[in-house]
DNA sequence: AAATTAATATGATAATTATCATGTTTTCAT
DNA sequence: ATGAAAACATGATAATTATCATATTAATTT
């Protein structure tokens, strides 16, 4: 098993603010898993006894409405940690967590994280300014669901996903999404989001390979309105 | 001017998790402010170089979207800090802040605020906590306004003004928000704001005296769909 | 490989919400 | 107190989005 003082992808997060001592003790009770795409990691609701750090693969975090539909509120990828703010505030998850990918992750039990987080406020610091960067990209969701077209907020989110994740040797986005899933994080209809993107093919903005899809005119997405 | 070691408000933020002696320092560094209502405490894009405590009154928080509207996305009211984000991002504000209420605040400078929160491991986790808060009530918002209807919005959010800041002694709610400023929590035209406020009136689930409202049927409210 | 199921696609229609117009009431400055 | 401005209110209509129905295609199971 991988040692985490050597861990490459701890840079990528606030653990890269622990002291060699700390990951050593870390890597010496933390767990490797892998999970295949479309597996829980875990249910809204659940309690979640530690950190994942992920290592490798893609999984997006999503909240039951009361209506029945899912709603995705975040993607978190490789070098990113999950599960932060329930052990934060010792509640269990508001979000169910899905792998995308196949995915790799390591596992930190919750006890060793807390004292970490109650000793050492380098990387308190570091947890603290993750949060708030969260706390700002969801209030910019927020503005977003509210203000902008279920056009606008799908354009946006293929960008998002070109930038963020990047694409295929065949150009096509890294991440493969469900139209389902493009509903869920636009917050619309499964039919509606189809029918975006449709016209979104017609308009020469993208072009589909089966269910892959290709960004044609970055540009043009940019301005749609 | 009060002393921060003798404050109550503390009780309700995590300023509770400082020393007394880091408290003394901060009193002496602090400046207290009254700010009328409907005045700008920061613009977004703002440096603020510190934290507000809120002593009294109500404000706020809300981001301008490109097609020029307003969105709320948070109220700041008695108890709580504003500004943390920025301050521990070390950005700007994303946010504008305008007072709802004649208010009363302290201003913290950043650099008292920083330092212990690097030498404070309790007062750090304390902040870390309330971040951790925001963000859940963020997620929650998000799908609020991703799954439901304006009239579930609307309905949700005199139930929560109703529950968070309570009522005059006539009934009517305590905070008194223009329509448009509910327009611009719910994410929506001023029009409909009315339009629904209206039919919930003629529905008996609230009554009006002015501008002020009247939860008249709490449950009714609940099941609005 | 055929059969079943799930995902994608599109049409028709209904419901929701936005926009523009216009009138009324309230608030505020003089 | 009065006139101007802002906020509130409502109608008419257009635009957006949801829902239901029904194909079509792709994926999975047997």
């Amino acid at each position: 098993m991988g040692k985490c003082e050597q861990c490459i992808i701890k840079q990528f997060n606030s653990l890269k603010a622990l002291t060699k001592e700390e990951l050593v003790r870390i890597s010496g009770c933390k767990t490797t898993k892998t999970i295949k795409k479309g597996e829980v990691i875990f249910e809204e609701g659940e309690t979640i006894n530690g950190v994942y750090c992920v290592k490798d693969g893609i999984c997006k975090l999503s909240k039951l409405s009361e209506n029945g539909k899912d709603q995705i509120v975040k993607m978190v990828v490789k070098g990113d940690l999950l599960g932060q703010r329930s052990l934060i505030s010792n509640e269990s998850s508001n979000l169910q967590a899905v792998a995308l990918n196949d995915m790799e992750v390591c596992f930190i039990p919750k006890s060793e994280i807390i004292a970490d987080l109650q000793k050492n406020p380098k990387f308190s610091f570091e947890v603290l300014k993750e949060m708030a960067h969260d706390l700002k990209e969801a209030d910019d969701f927020i503005v977003n669901m509210a203000q902008k077209s279920v056009k606008q907020r799908l354009a946006e989110t293929l960008i998002y996903i070109y930038n963020s994740f990047g694409v295929n040797p065949d150009n096509t986005l890294s991440v493969l999404l469900s139209r389902e899933d493009f509903a869920n994080i636009v917050g619309t209809a499964t039919e509606s989001a189809i029918r975006v993107l449709s016209q979104f093919k017609k308009e020469g903005l993208i072009s589909t390979v089966g269910k892959q899809i290709r960004i044609e005119d970055l540009e043009g997405l940019k301005r749609v309105e």
